[in-house]
DNA sequence: CAATTTATGCTCATCATGAGTATAACTAAT
DNA sequence: ATTAGTTATACTCATGATGAGCATAAATTG
């Protein structure tokens, strides 16, 4: 093992994405960075260095700058991925080409943040492709699929890395068929797809040409500083993946809840309808829940029971989660 | 954002888990350290630091460690997972305190190793109880069960961090009950169970007490060097969730295969038997392989269609891999 | 040729899933 | 009070996927 001399020192940066829904709509909680250098002030994830010194663990770290940054208290913490390659998604104001980023997945309850820059912001306003609860999003055939197509048809520019799909098959990949084949994980590679041609905001500051291809498309989605958006992108798949095998959704709703308010806030997460009574079939025949006896009377309609995660569902079943699949609601 | 004045240089340490099968059997790549503190000379993964100044990302570090130790040109490269905690999983001799270990799998044809220190060992030595290819494993029952009921008896030590699950639960959540409800996915969480149980020799070296309460257990599989059998536990259990939803196993096959071949790799990949006529139905029917007219004569039998990986079928499917169930073989 | 081994085709019962019908129990408006 | 609107909940039904096993084909080994 010869060890290279060249000892340069790496900041590790923790980055958490917190989640929650709220009447039906997933948030996540944001800062907003006053000193951002240009347009609007940009958002951006709870972020720290990892100072070995002061925090024991990685996950020590990331709460106790969370805690510093927004005054929560993380329940269910979850790390994502490291993101360490500076040729893309790097901007030009990133203090040290020596940084690596760790993103994590929080889920909490929903709670107005009380400081002044701490923002929940609403997650389909970056990724408004990725809500189908409503039927495909009209943003995808009238805007995204056209600028895609004239993307596939210029020329491979730069390191054509043998990948395994060509640039149709990549779109297909990721969007599926005339709205047909939507797979609802794909978030991250839908947002790479969309940053590789130039689509949006936060590539037009990568230092490709991608400034000029960007120059006449519409920015899509709310964009965030530095690679953070993609980190949401993680998450978003990794929730979306693991609420079908893990049960996630109940750290996000309150312990007793109706099978409705589970059904939307499952729905939320998915972006995609669910049929009612087969989800409740799902939940009730699975052993996920249990009956509390009490009732939910503010519905709207008749009365609901309310009922509550049940923990040992977690030693009984494989992998106790909600595999529901997409229908027309 | 309060920036701490502790800025501790942290070092990034990249690790691979190389896998390769051969004959049915499932391989990692070792390197062992010779310079090795005590007991036979541990077994190591490769294992590089991270320098930006040398590699523009993580993942171009990580092969050029593996092509420098090994000599292997990688092909298939996955992030695994970061480990930073110091509190366990650090050994006696680690360097430094602050090293951050990043780890990740790799898929290879099998080679034998050029180099003297290099060597292919059998995923199963290093975790006897994974292997259910040939029912259950009777270490479970005989080694594994017994001696987890009695640290299951031992007061609580430490911190009782608010664990979902009691001792009893874990046990039978990573072991299941009597050999039912096995879930081959559990690699990690199994081989942390028996580390927190002191029930394998990495744990002893560990600053708690797990020195004595290992004394008079049996060493349950190879150990590895500092926490590589923990990286390497988390790519088998990466490796055996992603195979039902990614096609995985066409990374570890030659070009051309039989369906008996990819169902043999499958079952060392799962360590789980499967049923031979459901199978061959399952990929025929899922249209991941496709005949090539090319028929394999030396099978020890009747002749067989040799099949090759149907690229497109990524495109076709939302997930597309060998949802397999485990059978009666 | 008989015994053995592997390949491959097919059946069958059971269970999971997607979709829809029907009814119940509440609220709000006429 | 009646009607419309809303949500809750029970059931049915067709289809498809899954687990298990039977049967046959085509090679090898003695």
């Amino acid at each position: 093992m010869t060890s290279k001399p060249q000892q340069a020192s790496i900041e590790l940066g923790l980055h958490a994405s917190i989640v929650s829904v709220h009447q039906n709509e997933p948030y996540v909680v944001c800062v907003s960075s006053p000193k951002s250098t240009s347009r609007h002030s940009a958002d951006s994830l709870p972020f720290g260095l990892f100072t070995p010194l002061a925090h024991r663990t990685l996950e020590i770290g990331l709460r106790s700058w969370v805690k510093e940054q927004t005054g929560l208290d993380l329940g269910y913490v979850e790390q994502l991925y490291t993101f360490g390659d500076r040729g893309r998604h790097a901007q030009a104001g990133d203090r040290d080409p020596h940084m690596v980023s760790i993103g994590y997945l929080a889920l909490t309850h929903h709670s107005e943040p009380s400081q002044q820059q701490v923002k929940q912001r609403r997650w389909y306003d970056f990724f408004p492709w990725e809500d189908w609860r409503n039927g495909p999003p009209a943003i995808i055939g009238k805007v995204i699929e056209p600028l895609l197509q004239e993307w596939s048809r210029r020329p491979e520019e730069g390191q054509t890395r043998k990948r395994p799909l060509g640039k149709q098959e990549r779109i297909r990949f990721c969007f599926g068929v005339k709205g047909d084949n939507w797979d609802e994980e794909k978030v991250l590679d839908r947002y790479e797809l969309l940053y590789e041609a130039g689509l949006v905001a936060e590539a037009a500051i990568d230092g490709r040409q991608a400034a000029e291809l960007w120059i006449n498309s519409p920015e899509l989605g709310r964009s965030m500083s530095h690679d953070h958006r993609r980190i949401l992108a993680t998450a978003m798949s990794r929730m979306r993946g693991k609420l079908k095998y893990r049960p996630l959704v109940f750290e996000l709703l309150p312990s007793f809840f109706t099978l409705y308010e589970l059904q939307k806030t499952v729905e939320a997460i998915s972006g995609s309808p669910l049929h009612k009574q087969n989800f409740r079939r799902l939940v009730e025949g699975g052993g996920l829940v249990e009956a509390t006896g009490e009732m939910k009377k503010s519905t709207g309609g008749r009365p609901a029971k309310l009922f509550k995660f049940r923990h040992v569902a977690l030693v009984e079943r494989p992998s106790p989660g909600l595999r529901v699949g997409a229908s027309k609601g």
